[in-house]
DNA sequence: TAGGCCATCTGGTCCT
DNA sequence: AGGACCAGATGGCCTA
């Protein structure tokens, strides 16, 4: 837990430090000229920065560890152990394992390919090493939850 | 060289 | 019965 704490610390840090962060999308490019763009991007970056910094990542993390723990109680995950129902030793031929594991291995590729369609939704920056899976769920969640929080001030203004 | 990330295989469980 | 989903194990690759 503690290694997750530092890793969103570290990333976000590098994400604010990192003017790259000045390509968050606005309300509407067309809109805006240049000038104006960057103004509000600076504007973005500070609330951004206060959001994360003050209540954001300490959110995620006790949000991650909250849902971890829901579905480790979920009645769904111990069903057979705790109904005591028998348990099915399912026969499997080698065939059927090999057309299993290409079931598998495609189910994979699509999970995988979900996760890209992801990464290129998340503001990262040009010259940054490819995001890893996890990198990419925690800065997703960090994202919505600042974008959201960002729409709800612009709402009530 | 240790640690992180990922692909793949595998067996268990759920669902149709 | 069989496909989908999930999590554990394992091995390869890369980087600090």
């Amino acid at each position: 837990m503690e290694i997750q704490g530092q890793f969103l610390d570290s990333t976000v840090m590098d994400f604010f430090t990192d003017g790259s962060f000045l390509e968050l999308p606005l309300k509407s490019s067309a809109e805006s000229n240049k000038s104006e763009a960057s103004l509000h991007s600076i504007d973005i970056r500070e609330r951004f920065y206060d959001f994360a910094s003050i209540h954001g990542f300490a959110d995620v993390e006790s949000k991650v560890s909250l849902g971890s723990l829901a579905m480790e109680n979920s009645p769904d995950c111990s069903m057979s152990s705790l109904t005591g129902r028998s348990k099915r030793k399912r026969v499997i031929t080698s065939n059927q394992r090999h057309a299993a594991n290409i079931r598998e291995r495609k189910r994979m590729f699509s999970l995988n390919e979900a996760f890209d369609d992801l990464r290129k939704k998340v503001p990262t920056f040009a010259y940054e090493k490819r995001l890893s899976r996890i990198e990419t769920l925690r800065l997703a969640v960090v994202y919505i939850s600042f974008m959201s929080e960002l729409l709800n001030k612009n709402g009530k203004q």
